[in-house]
DNA sequence: ATTCTTTGCCGTAATTGTGCCCTAATTGCA
DNA sequence: TGCAATTAGGGCACAATTACGGCAAAGAAT
C-alpha cells in the first residue's frame, strides 16, 4: 500500500483530503505544520507528499528545499489564488505538480496517480535500458521480464510472491537466507508476516516443482536457521 | 510546403508572426480563439500549431488537452510572464515547447524548425524510410499505418485505444506488461485512468478476437502483475 | 438535432492467491 | 531414548485481483 503525507495546517482540507486519498487505498501520514512534517517524512518517508504552501512553523517551500537536500520524492504543492508567485518558486525549486486550491479531490487523485505512476516507470527504465536477463542456474530458469519459471525446460506456474522467493534463493545458490531476509525480498521492507508464511511459500514451492520432477530437492532446509537453494 | 497553426486574440501578434512565418516559406492558419482553432486543426491538421495560453472561449490548456487526444502534432506554447506556472503544466501536458512573451521572431522560428526536425527524424525512425511495416506475430497482424488488425487473416475491427494496448502487448510477446506500462502506451505519460480500465479493454480485444476465433486465448493474464501476448 | 461509436467507470460475480490454524513429522540436544 | 524446538503439509476463510454486463458522457458522423 502506499504512503502519502499531507501537511496542512487547516483541520478541514486535511481531514477532507484524508478521507478522499483513504478511499482512493492510500494510506495517508497528515502533519499540521513545516517542522513537525520535516522530522517525520524524514523518519519514514512516504511514497509522495502534498505540500501547503502557507504554514506555521516552517512553509512549503522552506520544507521542500531541506527535503530535496535529501531525496528527490514526489511533491504536490496546494496554493492559494493570492500566492501565485509561491507557486512558481515552488515549481522551480522542484515540486513536482500543484493543485490550485478550492481544488476538486478527483483533479488531486488524478495527479497524484499520475506522478506516482511516473516514478514507477522511473524506476522501471532505471533497471536498464533493456530487459532484465533471465536467471539460469542449473535445471532452474526465471525470467522475471516473462514471468516465467522453468525447471527441466518444463514450465512451473508461479505466483508473484513464490516467484520473489525462488529468485532471491536462486540468485546466490548455497547461500542461506533467514526467514527475514525472505520476508524483505518477497514483501518489501516494510511489511511483517508471521515466520510461518515464509514455510507455507516454500512448502507450495517444492510442491509445484515435484509435480513436474518428483526428485526436485534443491530448496534447503537449514534447522533452526532458514533455507538455501543447491548449489549443484 | 509546410503549414503551421497560429493561435493568439492578440491581432498584432497575430499579423507579424504570420508575416515572419511566411517569409521563412510556411503556409500559416491563424486563428482567434480557442474553439474556433480547434475545428480548424482538427479538419485540416497542420504541421505545428503555436498556441496562446489565454485566449477567449477555450484556453490554451484546454486546447491542448482536446489536440492530444488525438493526435501528437507538435505544439509551442506563447505565454506571457505572469502565466510561467501555466507553462510548466502546458509542458507536463505534451506540449512540446514554449515561448516567452515578449520573444524575438528569430527565436520563434528557430524553435520551429527544431520542433519539425525533431517530427521529421521521429516519422523517420517510425517508418524506416518508408511506411511502418506491420507487426506479424503468428496468426496476428497489425499495421499501423493503415489501422489495420487481423487474426487468421481475417479482420478484427478495433479502436484507437484498443490497437494501441494490442501493439503495446504484441510488439514483445512474452514479455508482462503491467498496467501502468499499458496506460503509458495507450494514453501517454500524462494521462491517467482507473486501473481498471485496462482491464475493460483487454476484456473488449478479447472479445472481438473471439468473434473472429472462438479458440482464441492470445492474451495472457497474470494474476497480480499484468498482461502479456502469447509467445508461441 | 439525431444517431452511432467510443470510452471510462460502477457494481457484481468469479477466480486466484494468501495467511493462519492445527496436527504430524523431523531435528538437535541432553 | 526422551524432550523441546522447529519445520512440513492439509484445510479453510478471507483478501486481493480480475472479468464482465450495464450505463452514461462525450465525440463523430450524418
Amino acid at each position: 500500500m502506499q504512503t502519502i503525507a499531507l501537511v496542512d495546517d487547516d483541520r478541514n482540507i486535511l481531514d477532507s483530503v484524508t478521507m478522499a486519498l483513504e478511499d482512493e487505498g492510500f494510506k495517508v501520514r497528515t502533519f499540521t505544520d513545516g517542522e513537525t512534517a520535516f522530522h517525520g517524512i524524514n523518519n519514514r518517508p512516504p511514497d509522495l507528499a502534498i505540500l501547503d504552501i502557507k504554514m506555521p512553523r516552517m512553509d512549503g517551500l522552506e520544507l521542500l528545499k531541506r527535503l530535496r537536500k535529501k531525496s528527490n520524492l514526489p511533491v504536490i504543492f496546494l496554493t492559494s489564488k493570492d500566492e501565485e508567485i509561491d507557486e512558481i518558486v515552488g515549481l522551480r525549486m522542484g515540486a513536482d505538480d500543484y493543485v490550485k486550491k478550492p481544488f476538486s479531490q478527483r483533479l488531486l487523485i488524478e495527479r497524484i496517480h499520475t506522478l506516482l505512476r511516473r516514478q514507477d516507470n522511473l524506476c522501471d527504465e532505471e533497471k536498464s535500458g533493456e530487459v532484465e536477463p533471465p536467471i539460469i542456474r542449473g535445471d532452474l530458469t526465471l525470467d522475471s521480464a516473462r514471468h516465467l519459471c522453468t525447471w527441466r525446460d518444463s514450465p512451473v506456474n508461479l505466483t508473484f510472491t513464490e516467484f520473489l522467493l525462488v529468485k532471491s534463493l536462486a540468485t546466490r545458490p548455497g547461500l542461506v537466507k533467514n526467514r527475514n531476509q525472505l520476508m524483505d525480498a518477497a514483501y518489501g521492507e516494510h511489511i511483517y508476516v508471521d515466520d510461518r508464511t515464509i514455510d507455507i511459500h516454500i512448502k507450495r514451492l517444492r510442491k509445484k516443482f515435484k509435480a513436474t520432477d518428483d526428485e526436485f530437492d534443491s530448496i534447503i532446509t537449514l534447522y533452526g536457521i532458514g533455507y538455501k537453494y543447491s548449489e549443484t
